[in-house]
DNA sequence: CATCTATATTGACAAACATCTATATTCGAA
DNA sequence: TTCGAATATAGATGTTTGTCAATATAGATG
């Protein structure tokens, strides 16, 4: 989660706007975000052009940085979208598009 | 400007969170953030343990992902956050944190 | 248990990135 | 117009990242 004290804060945040810095991770958020049933990783797999364990990679590297979340069912495994640490990354992010000093 | 079609979009948020994504782009914009004036390169130069170019290019990218914007004075440049800028990225990635099909 | 299927891990390699030193550019001042 | 200060660009180099092929692991099923 990203709001904690400072220095955290500022490193969870940043690893956050690293999971999210290449197409390929962002297409994999929208494309969860899309479905309304969390994804398993094969149908995931099968909207990109990219071998099964580069895949298997960034859907780590998302889900490291706290951004999506993995449930196994069986031997596949479901992703959704963390929402609370997504808000709190545009909360943050929102903060520096605020005039200074404004606290609400 | 990130709000315009779906490919050009997806490309800006990504550079966005691409800009973002390092420790010492991410402390340049909270530190353009906390002051209330501009701030000039050499300011924020003296706010790094890092040399002059590494400096230049880091605003730089910064500067090409429209997250700052930079006016020159004599032979200072002056730096300050693009508000619009980052308050369309927090809007992008506060979507992902709502449900699917809820629009406003 | 043997095997198949889904996912993860490992190791190798190329591409991208951060950093530095050296140099160029641009503007103000003498 | 020459000099100095602030910023930018270029080139070199080490580090990180993205990718794949090969392999391992874990669960389902015959």
């Amino acid at each position: 989660m990203i709001n904690t004290p400072d220095v955290a804060q500022h490193d969870a945040l940043v690893a956050c706007c690293k999971a999210l810095a290449s197409p390929i991770r962002m297409s994999m958020v929208q494309l969860i975000h899309a479905s309304n049933e969390p994804l398993c990783a094969c149908d995931i797999e099968q909207s990109f052009d990219l071998s099964q364990p580069t895949i298997s990679h960034h859907l780590r590297i998302l889900r490291d940085a706290g951004i999506i979340a993995a449930t196994a069912r069986g031997t596949n495994v479901y992703f959704h979208i963390e929402r609370a640490q997504l808000m709190a990354l545009a909360c943050c992010i929102e903060q520096f598009a605020q005039p200074n000093g404004v606290s609400a």
